[in-house]
DNA sequence: GAAAAAAAATGAACTAGTTTAAGACTTTTA
DNA sequence: TAAAAGTCTTAAACTAGTTCATTTTTTTTC
């Protein structure tokens, strides 16, 4: 069986962990959304209740909330091959405190709360999937987590160069200051420091 | 069935997110090994290959990293009915970088990598089970990644008092300025001040 | 392709958090 | 129960990161 592009993608990024048979896959395609979203505009607005949650095939879009004085604190680039939504609204159906904006034209797989509950139900496999999908994420999660806290910024900015340089040459350097935790001021003077060693 | 004090602890933890039938349990807690660790002394040290998954149902754990100065930085305490142990290290089955130790004397019931895998295949269900643990260990990992770069150590101290406290109480001084990411002399100055507040 | 808007660079004055050092208080151990 | 070891406090001098203001460069829009 041939798919289209964003259906291979989805589809191997999934057969990382579990093997489908033709027809399960087939079964969960049917399950998805197909959802484009133009550079500037939003997938989603704190406040919104989110019941979706996304796998991006094309594009980049940030993820990021505003704090009581209106400044962003971007939490992730999502890219093409990452899963992205608001996982705390998609569990709880209580409204979203995050925005995620394209920043790039982008073009992504939605799987709606009662699909994803149905998905269970239809191919327990994916118990399976989720269980190791979300695993790694807690790994890398608990990773940043004490990083932020205990390196410099200029160590966190060698480490994101390090760990994602497919992205950093996507963003600009105001939305890479908003997600290293400091001022785009200080960004500016970080960068041409280390371009200087 | 009656069961002892720790293992009415495991399965009411369990039973949040599945039901158990009365075989289930006997066969789960089958599985288990129970763990005694004093005061002061380590459940792993980094270089270790950890081989199991714990949870706590008596003490309190520090768990922790030293960086290339030795400084440590502790990223949880664990005491009773929390889940601990590193799992990348037990994913992968690589060293791990952390050091365990009990902050008091502490009892765990540990799972083997071998009995952990052995788990999904005789109860399936367990798949769902740690699929919704991680979920919200997930939740609340970004949002304190998101916090440790975001708000001041005085905020971060605030949120911990509010979120633990129940353990609060039980650790040094010295040790919550590990976990906040600060030294241990301006965390006197914040706890001075806030209770000045 | 010119005008407008947004992003990046630079610098000076400021604040949050560190370092070092010393003394007081508490807990552990012999 | 005394001594030793570890924890907590305070303070002065320092560094990482912020704020505010201005100029230059790049990107967007019509």
């Amino acid at each position: 069986m041939i798919y289209k592009e964003s259906h291979t993608l989805i589809l191997n990024n999934i057969a990382r962990f579990i093997d489908l048979t033709e027809l399960e896959k087939q079964k969960y395609l049917s399950l998805l959304t197909e959802i484009e979203v133009k550079k500037k505009e939003f997938l989603m607005q704190a406040g919104d209740i989110t019941t979706y949650e996304y796998f991006i095939t094309k594009g980049c879009l940030k993820v990021y909330t505003l704090d009581e004085d209106g400044v962003p604190h971007i939490s992730m680039f999502a890219i093409e091959d990452f899963w992205t939504g608001d996982m705390a609204s998609f569990m709880t159906k209580e409204p979203t405190r995050y925005f995620i904006k394209a920043t790039e034209h982008s073009e992504l797989l939605g799987i709606s709360k009662a699909n994803y509950e149905l998905l269970f139900q239809e191919i327990p496999k994916f118990e399976k999937f989720y269980r190791i999908l979300y695993q790694r994420s807690l790994v890398s999660y608990i990773r940043r987590s004490n990083h932020g806290i205990s390196l410099t910024a200029e160590e966190r900015y060698i480490e994101f160069k390090k760990k994602y340089p497919q992205i950093i040459n996507r963003i600009t350097q105001k939305d890479l200051a908003a997600y290293i935790g400091i001022t785009p001021e200080f960004m500016s003077k970080i960068i041409s420091k280390v371009n200087r060693m």
